[in-house]
DNA sequence: TATGAATGAGGCTTCATTCAT
DNA sequence: GATGAATGAAGCCTCATTCAT
C-alpha cells in the first residue's frame, strides 16, 4: 500500500467544490489542482481523460450521494409520506445551505444546456432521478399525473429558489419554498 | 441618420443571443462578432471597455426592456390583479419560449454569483424589480410580507422551471407553474 | 492593402526550411515562429488548423512547386528524352544540394508512414506524380512495364541517396545516382 | 539464472518494435513499457540513462544482430560472391518484409540527422559496416573505387526502397530492386 | 525488482485586446 | 468606422524523469 498524498475521493470532493462554486468553464485545472494540494499534471495520473473525465466523476459522486443519501428514503417503506418529505427537504436544504456555492446540478444545468450534452445528458439523470423520488412520496396522496406534476414543480422551485439564494445571499427563498412543498402533504 | 452597417441596438440584440445561449465565458468575442456580421476588431469601436462592456450593456438592454414592456403592466392602475398578473406571466412566458436558451438573467445570476460580483449586482436589480413587480400585484389581495413572499416564490419558480425545460427541452415546465401563479389570485 | 509584417508565401517558406530539418513531431509551433519572426500565437492568424494546418501548407507548396518547376519538364514535347532526364535530375540535384536537410517528402514519407495517414497520403500524391513524370521520359525508349519499373527504381534511389547524404554529409551518393539515371537512357 | 519476468533482451526487442514503427520522438516511455508489459518506472531499472538508452540499447542490438547474422556472410570464405550477394540481399529482405514497419535505421538516419548527433553517429557506423560488407563483396569483381561506389549505391537503393514500400504498402520496390543488386555480379 | 505517485518542463491552442492602415 | 494583423496571457494536456515504498 504505497503512502499517497491524495485519495481519488479526496480529488472528487476538492473538485466538487471548486465546480460547484465557480462552474465548469471558469473552473481551470490549476484551480483544481490547488484546492487539491497537489500539481496540475499531476491530475492526470487519476483522470486520464483530463478535465471532463473530473466533472464526470464529480456528476458520479454527487448523484450516487443523492441515489444512496437521500432519494433513497422515498422508498422506505417504514416512513409515511410527510415523514418522507419532511427528510428528503432537510437533507437537500442542508446540502444547499452547507455550502455558498448552490447546487452543481442545477449550475450544470445551465451551463451545459446546449453546448455540451455528453455533461448535459448526465445531470438530466440526476434530476429525473430526483423527480422520480418526490412523485413515488406524492403517490400515496395524489394519483400519478398529479403527483409527476407536484414533483416537478418541487424541484423546479427548489433550484429557483436555490438561484434566488445564490444570487441574493438570502436563504429565505429556500426556506420557504421548503414550507410550501411539505404543505403539499398536510 | 447615417446609414450604419449596424447599430449599437443591433449588436446588443445579437450579442443577446449568443450570450444568453452559450453563457458570458463560453461566449468569445469571435462568437459575438459573427452574429453581428462584423470583425472581431470592430466590436471594440462600440464597445470600449470590450467584452464586459457588451454584456453591461446586454443586462441593461434587457433590464430595461423588462421595465419598460412588461413590469410596467403591474403598476398600471386599470388592469385588475387578476389581469395584470396573467399579463406577466404571459408575457414573461412567451419571451422564454420564444428562444431556445432561457433567461439570460437566470444563466447570469449562476454565472456570476461569487466570482463576478459587478454583474451580480445588475441581476440582481432586475431581479429585485421583477420581485417588486410580482409583490405590487399581491399587495391587492395580500399584505405585503404575503405579498413579498409569494412574489419571491414566482420568480424562484419561474427560473426554476425554465432551467428544468432547458434541461429536458420540455415546456410543460414552465406552462404548469404559469397556471400555478395565475390561481394565487383567483 | 495593410502593411504585412508578413506573407503567406513567406510562413510557408520558412516553415519549410524548419520542417525539413527536424521533422514534424520536432518541429514546435515556437520553432515555425521564430524562423518566421513572428510570435507563436500569430501563426493561427495564418493557419487556423494550427500545427497540422501548416504541414499541409508546405507540402501543398512543395508539391506544387515540383509540379510546376521539375515535373513538367518531363511533358515538354520540345525536349528529347535525355535532355528531358538531364533536366529533371539536375534540378532535384540542386534542391536537394541547396539546403543541408535533405528531402522534406522522404523525411515525412517516414516520419507519417503508419502513423499519420492524412499526410501519408498527400506525400503518396507527391511521389506518384514523380514516379508518372519519370515513367513518361523513359517511354520514349521503353515500353510502359519497364518504363514504370525504371520510374520507380529511379525515385527510390534518388531518395535513398539522399537519406545517405544527409547521413554521411557526403554529396557523392546523390551525385552517383544522377550518373547512373542519365546513363540508362543513353 | 534467477527467473526474473523480463529479460533486458527482451525489452530491447519490444522497445525495437515500437521505436522502428513511429520513430524516436513519436515513441512515449509508457509506449515502450506497455509493449513490455511492464510499468513505466520499471523501465529506468533497465536502463538507468532513460529513453536515451534505450534507443542506444536498440541501436547497439541491431548493429549486433546484423554484423553477427548477416554481414558475416560477406566475409564467408567459402562461398562465391553471387552467393554472397543473394544471401545478403534475401536475408535483409526477409527483414524488412518481415516488418511493416521498415527499417528502424533509415528511419533514424532521417530522424536524427542534424539534429542528435549521438544517435546519427551510431545510425552511421552500422551503415557504414553494412557498406563495407557490400563493397567487400564486389571487390571479388570490381576495382576498390568501384566497388564501393557500387555499394554505397546498393545500400541506398535499398533503404529508398523500403521508404517507398513503407509509403506506398507495395513491396514491389523493394523486389525489384533486389533483383537488380544481384544482376550487379552476375 | 517493481510501481504508483508526483512533478516540471514544454507543447498546442484559444482568446481578449491593441493598433496601424 | 472597419479590419487584418499581432500578441501576451492563460488554459489543457503530454511526457520523461524521480522517488518512496
Amino acid at each position: 500500500m504505497p503512502k499517497q498524498k491524495v485519495s481519488e475521493k479526496f480529488l472528487i470532493r476538492q473538485s466538487l467544490k471548486v465546480l460547484r462554486s465557480k462552474g465548469y468553464t471558469d473552473t481551470s485545472m490549476e484551480d483544481i489542482a490547488e484546492a487539491c494540494g497537489i500539481k496540475k499534471g499531476s491530475l492526470y495520473h487519476y483522470f486520464k481523460g483530463g478535465k471532463k473525465d473530473i466533472l464526470k466523476a464529480v456528476i458520479n459522486h454527487v448523484h450516487e450521494y443523492y441515489k444512496s443519501e437521500i432519494f433513497i428514503h422515498a422508498y422506505d417503506k417504514q416512513l409515511g409520506a410527510k415523514q418522507k418529505l419532511q427528510l428528503l427537504a432537510n437533507i437537500a436544504e442542508n446540502q444547499f445551505f452547507a455550502t455558498d456555492s448552490g447546487c452543481l446540478m442545477g449550475n450544470l444545468a445551465l451551463e451545459t444546456a446546449g453546448n455540451m450534452p455528453e455533461f448535459s445528458k448526465m445531470v438530466q439523470l440526476f434530476f429525473q432521478d430526483w423527480i422520480d423520488a418526490m412523485s413515488h412520496i406524492f403517490q400515496e396522496k395524489y394519483d400519478l399525473p398529479k403527483a409527476e406534476a407536484l414533483a416537478k414543480n418541487c424541484v423546479a422551485q427548489i433550484e429557483g429558489s436555490v438561484m434566488m439564494m445564490r444570487l441574493f445571499n438570502d436563504i429565505s427563498f429556500l426556506k420557504q419554498t421548503h414550507q410550501d412543498i411539505i404543505q403539499l402533504i398536510d
